[in-house]
DNA sequence: ATAGTTGCAAAAGCTTTGCAGTATG
DNA sequence: CATACTGCAAAGCTTTTGCAACTAT
């Protein structure tokens, strides 16, 4: 049974107050308003489309803060941040989800995630095998999407 | 048995020359120099580095040049294109190289490579469950490697 | 009270683009 | 000889930084 939005950013938010207490961080409401309107939102983003919802939104926030807590966020397992491709940082939250991978359409930007078991024991065997303490691991498989092909197929007759 | 550098050298020249002509792109002296630098050094690199490096063996190139040339030959499949988490492309030779993937120390930024067939496995298996045409993926590990364990166990004694 | 945070704007860093000149096919 | 390519410099984009004002503790 899935639990509720509303359920869900309180207990985000109250992991994050304890992770910030912990690290003799300072509770501003800028940094827990960042956190719920993520909470609230789905699908990966940027930090620019972050900084614009929150304006959109009316909170008064600078880009400098939206980064800073973004940090703070992956820091604290939060929120995890991919490179899928671009010189553009994506983020999506990470509470309560499965580990996931992803894959990436070359054509649209579609973003599917999966999962596979696979990864965890190549992760312990390249760890025990060159003596590295792994923490964390980015797949992304790249390639097209199903309707792109037919897409493809389409404008090519 | 391996080949000696020039005889690599050699092959990859001719097919970047190939790929230039079946593609209608012309024969510049600044792309031919440029696959030659890279085949002739070691190891990952920023476009950055090249450009120097050209600078630095009297080329007469431009940022430009690399930029555009680098693209052509991971489009021919002779330099492979990687973000190891910074907004920074690394790109290194891949002709003749058995294809692998990368842990990265997150302290000292050693690029350690490794080969697993179980990536070709799970490819396959998203390929035909989320119905994608993988063309190629990039997975990285991050952790901290032996020395920097060490390392920090030392300096927190 | 004091120092961590914030907003703002400027700077930094990587990559792309515009343009006039050059050289390839 | 047409035009793709080049060098150079400027612009573009994302991210970081400096600083004065603010505020959580």
């Amino acid at each position: 049974m899935l639990r509720d939005t509303e359920t869900i950013v309180k207990e985000v938010l109250n992991i994050f107050s304890k992770y910030l207490e912990k690290q003799s961080h300072r509770k501003t409401p800028e940094r827990f308003a960042i956190l719920e309107e993520i909470y609230r939102r789905n699908d990966h983003f940027d930090a620019e489309a972050l900084y614009i919802h929150m304006k959109n939104c009316n909170y008064r926030v600078s880009r400098a803060t939206v980064y800073n807590t973004l940090e703070l966020l992956v820091n604290c397992d939060l929120v995890k941040k991919h490179q899928f491709g671009k010189n553009l940082a994506q983020y999506e939250k990470s509470y309560g989800y499965m580990q996931h991978d992803h894959v990436i359409c070359a054509h649209c930007g579609k973003v599917v995630e999966f999962c596979d078991p696979r990864v965890q024991q190549i992760k312990n065997l390249v760890a025990d095998l060159l003596n590295f303490e792994i923490t964390h691991h980015s797949l992304n498989l790249y390639g097209i999407c199903g309707s792109c092909v037919k897409a493809e197929e389409f404008s090519s007759n």
